[in-house]
DNA sequence: GGATGTGAATGTCTTCACAGCT
DNA sequence: AGCTGTGAAGACATTCACATCC
């Protein structure tokens, strides 16, 4: 174990997770890399290489028990505590992610929404108070956010990002169109709607050879 | 060229794709692997590698020239045609989904729009009025849906996919939290705010060792 | 017996480095 | 001279196959 620990590794992580969560629910004591591999879309080798990666979880013969393993992906990905979020852009999306409740059930906490339009600042949504953008950096680190959700148009976002950066966020997730330059510490992932789109167009296009 | 095309190399073709209309509006003439590289955030020489999977667009020397190779890669991305796309669930994500106004100025028009709910079926959002579930299976045909967005719970997702396909829909963008099953021909892209939040969380947790 | 954990083999993607055009 | 296009090398990821242990 404990070697360099690949990006596919650790969604494959949060897909297991899933199927444990089920799996727990289902009161199934133990479960097999065969049968997370069949959930998760994979195979079993690679089920077994990932988890090897951090520990040696199963039992031979046996498989996986379930509720340690859950657990321990949960320790793994940093889910055994909640997490500080805040929502800047009180547009659609952001509506949409405020109003999500996967988000809380997975340890996701909305802690703050933030918009420039004074129309729209001082509405209250899922319990949160809308503030205004000069509010920002006060706010942010005020309340400790963990990770910022980027729910502004292209042209605002990277000075969102930068300024949620100066003031501490060390995660970004970004719903604008564009590729946002952060220091090499910070984390971000980017929520692209047109580049998924376009790569189905590009499988369409092909397909009809 | 002609080779097997990575998943990959698609999607960098969109980023790639997103620079040069920067660069054609800015008036570049030409554009070098280099610059496209480093606004899509990669290297010079998976540019050309990328680029030379579907043909030779360069000028030695000079570098792409960027009118020329906006359109070979729109052509190659499926982007020289417009796409019926339906979006099915009017919720939140629904909503914003089809408010959004990127989908339609990058060659996505959205054609339908469905809900079980019928307080909601009948509603008018962005010029489609919201139809029934039932109506699905022949909306779709009828329109000749290319692409159809997932934006219901999990738990009717699979059901909403069979149904589609089965509609003749080879395309789908998956919103809803589950791992899809769809035949080998049929394109599936999912979208899993979840998931992404999980890769931060990963990520948040490892750096501080 | 049955399923894990893991080196070794294979496959895929990225980077290098340079020949070949312009 | 400058920058592309591309085989070859290198890095990385997946799959195989089997010894290992419950």
């Amino acid at each position: 174990m404990s070697k360099k620990i690949s990006e596919s590794t650790v969604r494959r992580l949060s897909l297991y997770l899933r199927s444990l969560r089920e799996a727990v629910e289902g009161s199934a004591e133990t479960i097999s890399s065969e049968e997370l591999a069949d959930r998760g879309g994979t195979t079993a080798a690679q089920v077994r290489k990932d988890l090897s990666m951090f520990g040696s979880f199963g039992k031979r013969g046996m498989g996986y028990p379930t509720a340690e393993l859950t657990r321990a992906i949960e320790e793994i990905l940093g889910l055994h505590r909640r997490w500080r979020v805040a929502v800047i852009g009180a547009g659609k999306i952001g509506s949409a992610l405020v109003a999500y409740r996967n988000f809380h059930s997975r340890g996701f906490e909305i802690v703050a929404v933030f918009d420039t339009d004074p129309a729209k600042v001082g509405a209250v949504w899922g319990g949160q108070r809308i503030q205004p953008d000069e509010a920002l950096e006060r706010v942010v680190s005020e309340r400790e956010i963990d990770i910022a959700i980027i729910a502004v148009p292209g042209t605002a976002a990277q000075s969102v990002a930068d300024r949620v950066v100066a003031s501490g966020v060390r995660a970004l997730l970004n719903f604008a169109p564009v590729r946002l330059r952060v220091p090499e510490d910070v984390a971000l992932r980017n929520v692209d709607m047109v580049l998924e789109l376009e790569q189905l167009t590009y499988a369409l296009n092909s397909a009809e050879f």
